[in-house]
Formats: C-alpha cells, structure tokens, sequence
DNA sequence: TTGAAAGCGCTAACAA
DNA sequence: TTGTTAGCGCTTTCAA
C-alpha cells in the first residue's frame, strides 16, 4: 500500500495540487475557492486517507512541529517529569518533541544541539545545559535558531530561559532547618558545579546562615562526582557526620543526592531526624514515600513546561524581525515550594 | 547567518554537488574520486561547518534516523528508564527519539500514531499499546512502515514485539507470598485491564493459586481506574482487608498501583509486612526506599531497549523483502527477576 | 574520475 | 476561482 500524495488527491477531484494544499491549510477562504470545491477535496482527502507529507512540508517551508528537549537524563524522575509537562505543553501547540540525554556530558550535549539545530532543523530547541562556556549558543543565536535554556543558565548571558528561584529556594529551606535547631549544616554538591542552578542553591545556603548570623565553613560543603555518586556520597557523609563536626542535618543540593545520602545515613545505622537532618532540593515523588519523607523544595513543574513552550513560542514567531532574544521578557524564574516533612523533626 | 548547502560546499572547492555527496556518505572509493579531491572536500566541509540538511535527505532517499516511541506517560519512571534503554541503543545505530505520552488513552494513542509515521514518516515506530484492538497495528503493517509492540502486545496477533515474562514473574512473586505463609492474597489491577500485561500477571497469580491448591477467589481481584487512581485504590483497600476476608497480602499489578497501595495501608494504620504483606510488579527505584521497601519483580530494562532496538533494526532493514513481519524471531520475551525486600516478611 | 539533470512532496508567487 | 511553475537540499541515475 503505497502513501497516497497531494498530486493523487488533485487528480482524483480532477483540480491542481495548487488548490488542495490551499484547503489543507485551510486558505480556501483567503483565496476564495468555491465551497463545492472544496467540500470535494475534504471528501477525496477523507476517503484517500490523505497525510500531508511533513518532510516535503518542513523542505519548501522551514517548519516542522517538531522541537528539540535534551537534558541530562530522561530516566531521571525530575526530567522525567520536566519533559512530560514541555510535552504537554507543546502538544497543545502542535508540536512534538525529540528527547534526548546528554549524561551531563559537554561533548555529547554539544553534539546533540548540532545534531537537532543543524541536522534535523527543529524548530525549536530546549536544553537542559551542562556546558560550562555559551558559545554553542552563541552560535545557535546568530543562527537564528529560537532556543530556550532550562533550568540552568549561564551567568553573563541574557538567553531565553525559564529556571526557578534556586536562591530563595535554598534559602528557605536551611532557614527551615536553622528554625528547627541546627545551626551547622552540612551541604552536599554534585560535579559539575559550574550549573547556574547548583551555584544558586549554594548561594541561597549563605544567604541563610548569613541572615541568622552562623558562621560559613567551607569544610562542610562537600562536592561528589556525577560518575561515582554512591560511593562519594557514603564518604562525604562519613566525613561530614564525624563527631568532631557535630553537623546536625545535610543539605543534599539535587534528588539523587538525596537519596544516596539518605542510604548512607541508614547505613550508619543513624536515625532521620533524631540523629541527622535531612533536606533536599527537586522534590520529587518518591519523597513522600521515603522512610521518613523527605523535606524538599519543590518545583512547579507544569508551569515550566507552559513558560517554556511559551517563551519559545514567541521566540519561533520572531525569528527574523526585531525583538532580540536577549529581552528580559524572555527570561522567566518561577517561584518555588517548601514540602515540609518529616525528615528534620 | 545562512547555513551552508551542498551547493556552497561544491561552489567552494569548484566541485559538482554530486561529488560532494559522494564524499560526504563515504562512497568516495566506490565511485574512485581521487584522494586529492575527497581531501580537498572534506577540508572545504570542515572549514565551512557544513552539516547535511537530514530534511532534505529523508525526501530523497526516505530515511531519517529518527524513531518514534510511544508510551503511556514518559513521567511514569517505568516508562522513562524503558525510554532511555531504547534511547541508549537507539544512539548507538545513529538513531533518536520522537518521545509522546498516550495517557492511556486509545484515542491519543492512534492518532499519535498517525502523526508519527503518517505525518513524521519516522523510520519506524516503538510502541507501548493501550490499544484494545489491532487495526491500526494492521494498517502500519500494510503501510510497510517497521514497528514494534513494547511491554504489551495482541492476543491472536504475530507483531513484532519484545515483552517481559509477565506470566511467570507474577507467579514467582505470588509463589514467594504463599512460601512467606499468605494464603489470601489480593490482587489490585487496572484498567484498561485487556492489556496483554497485566492479564499475564493475573493469569500468573491463578497459576501460583492453582499449584498450591489454593482455590480462586474471585472476589480477590479489584480492579481500580486509570483515572482515579488514589480514591479507588484506598476502597478497595479498605475492600481488601475487611476482617471478614482474612486477606494478609495484597499483589499491586503495576507500579503506580503499588504506591497508592502502601499509601493506603499507611493510612489504615497497618503495619507493613506484620499486618499485611505487598508486593509489586514493575520494579522502580522508588521501591528501595519506601517504607517498608518493597519486594517486586524487575524487568531488565537495559536488555528490553537493546532487544527492541535489535529487532526494530533487522525490520528496517527487510522493508520490502521477503521476511514477514509476523516471523517468531521478532517476537522477543525477556525473563524478570523476583527483587526480596522486607514487605512480605 | 567527474558532472548534469531529474525528482522526492510540498507551498507560494504569479498567471490566467 | 483555479492552474502553472519554480524550488526547498539532497541523492541517484546516466552520461561524459
């Protein structure tokens, strides 16, 4: 069974390839075809079985529904989520999406962007970014092509983004713990910890302990390795439980951190809250079912999926006239939840 | 800044685009282009950043290296880390992903289908059906178009597919109950409950039943809502283990399920394995942590993304030739593995 | 060893 | 109110 093309639609109403396309877009009022007419080629479209071929469409027009999501991991509850409400979002809008992970992978990520922008032209990019310098958007914006950062974002740029506030995130989250009684916090990071989002959640934990007048100690930030998180994470909360420190609650900067720590802390044969603390950013499902549930700072995940698809939006709209991309319109930081539960008392 | 076609490379080097092309799909020995020339092209490619439009390339010669891959809900962690194994392999043939969400919902599903291999033409098509009925699957077949069933197939069909042991693994997970001492055990499905999944987990509780001569209940089997889950899920717990019934375990019949069972149960103020026992197919990393952690039977989500990829590659490859689609060798079930934690004892 | 030309299926400018 | 034609960027005969 062969796909059935505009040209066989044409010829079996007996008028041009010309006239079908325009009914298909639904420019048959604009150009004033006659009802009769086109009633025919809806009826021939609907018998035929008739799909516009999108390849031929995207070659002569330059669009194709079709945008561009890579993040780190999709298998990763946060993506996972994140990508369904961009999905969602853009759904709505007709478009379909290319997921991708970059593995926090710099190289891989550069070569997926090519790969989308260039290769297969999406219309529209959304990244997750690992990299550390903006030049492949640099590069993506002389191209023209819109594209929107999410999450993370670089610090002297003014590219399209939607994030949340990571600051006043973390800030709020710590002065929940220092509200609780602990005073030294220790702070577990992960590699690479150049991430616009990571920074800010370190910042918002100065933020706090500055407010409250408790003194920053270095020794009790600790960075572990995307590569090895397990067992990083059980020696940096050896190190950080050690009682000469007397650090009373951990602050695990992202979702997977969290839960190592809280393996190693189980391991330690410690209790949460009694012994420990335990406080995480990205909230996510699994929280709510760990034992104890994990205070968190939780995302509006389906609103960043909506400010994506539409900043983008915009973004694909004006590809070629004034409003530049840098306009701070098209910068979005949404605000962020405390979940409250039960892992620091 | 314009991007750079075939034409511009062959411009530059003062070259034909034929040639070009030639050297860009490495046929430059085949076709005895002269070492000098194929250097001087690369060089020109190089220099110019010169990235083959794949839109252009999939309306001539009909491939676009892209697959389309439907499931449930991508936010599902089960249906994320079964994405990322296809993704994985996919990458590893050069191959990526349209990525959609069905919901469960028959409707959305077939026109997803449309739009990816009517519409997007994509090389072929991954599927985890909610579909009742197989015309639609019949319709690609005819169409020529490679497809492949996930996690789910038809009865009284022959695609392609790769699936798990559902069967077995419920009957291993249900024989692990009765060996623990639960005689009465629960079962919570959900619908829509034609899928070929979850009507092997069942069969395979009735097997476990029949070969411990426990007789069938079939008041025992509850079957909740997509939809509502939560509610429904908490009456029929409360169903479940009303006094009257002397049920000591419940057999959650996915994921999801499972969840809202131990969510229920809490609520009830029971205790978990000493009042009743759970366990649950679809092994997540959620289940680690829960409280009680959970004993679950584990799909081996790497091997089903490679087997997919594998079978899904030699049908791409047999597009047109003799080899039916309907052939046993692409019909792959893959075993699971029972994963003991404490919730039943 | 290389090039010219046709054509994949569609849309849009222009003509009628 | 409808049709003719060119062309998006590529690959693939066929010819030289």
């Amino acid at each position: 069974m062969k796909k059935s093309s505009l040209e066989d639609v044409a010829k079996a109403v007996g008028v041009s390839k010309t006239l079908v396309s325009m009914v298909l877009n639904g420019k048959a009022g604009q150009y004033g075809i006659s009802k009769k007419t086109e009633e025919r080629v809806w009826k021939a479209v609907e018998e035929m079985g008739f799909k516009p071929n999108a390849t031929a469409r995207k070659l002569r027009t330059g669009k194709s529904n079709v945008l561009g999501l890579i993040v780190a991991d999709i298998s990763n509850p946060f993506y996972a989520k994140i990508a369904r409400s961009v999905e969602d979002a853009a759904q709505k809008k007709g478009y379909h999406l290319l997921i991708c992970s970059s593995d926090e992978d710099a190289k891989r990520e550069a070569d997926l962007i090519s790969i989308l922008a260039d290769q297969h032209q999406v219309d529209g990019l959304i990244v997750s970014s690992t990299l550390e310098d903006a030049t492949m958007f640099d590069r993506l914006y002389k191209q023209n092509i819109p594209f929107l950062l999410l999450d993370r974002e670089f610090a002297n740029e003014m590219f399209p983004s939607v994030t949340v506030d990571n600051r006043k995130g973390a800030e709020i989250l710590i002065q929940h713990l220092i509200d609780k009684g602990s005073n030294d916090i220790g702070l577990i990071s992960l590699s690479p910890s150049h991430l616009s989002s990571l920074k800010n959640r370190v910042n918002g934990y100065r933020d706090a302990l500055e407010k409250n007048g408790i003194s920053f100690k270095d020794e009790l930030i600790r960075e572990v390795s995307f590569a090895s998180l397990r067992e990083d994470i059980s020696k940096e909360v050896e190190f950080l439980l050690d009682k000469s420190r007397q650090v009373k609650a951990i602050f695990a900067l992202n979702n997977i951190v969290a839960l190592y720590t809280l393996e190693a802390i189980h391991q330690k044969g410690l209790r949460i809250p009694e012994d420990v603390a335990l406080v995480s950013f990205d909230d996510i499902e699994l929280f709510k079912f760990t034992s104890p549930p994990i205070t968190a700072i939780s995302q509006p995940l389906e609103k960043i999926g909506e400010h994506a698809m539409e900043v983008l939006f915009t973004l694909m709209g004006n590809k070629d006239n004034q409003v530049p991309n840098n306009s701070a319109d098209h910068r979005v930081v949404l605000p962020v939840d405390l979940m409250v539960r039960r892992s620091c008392g």
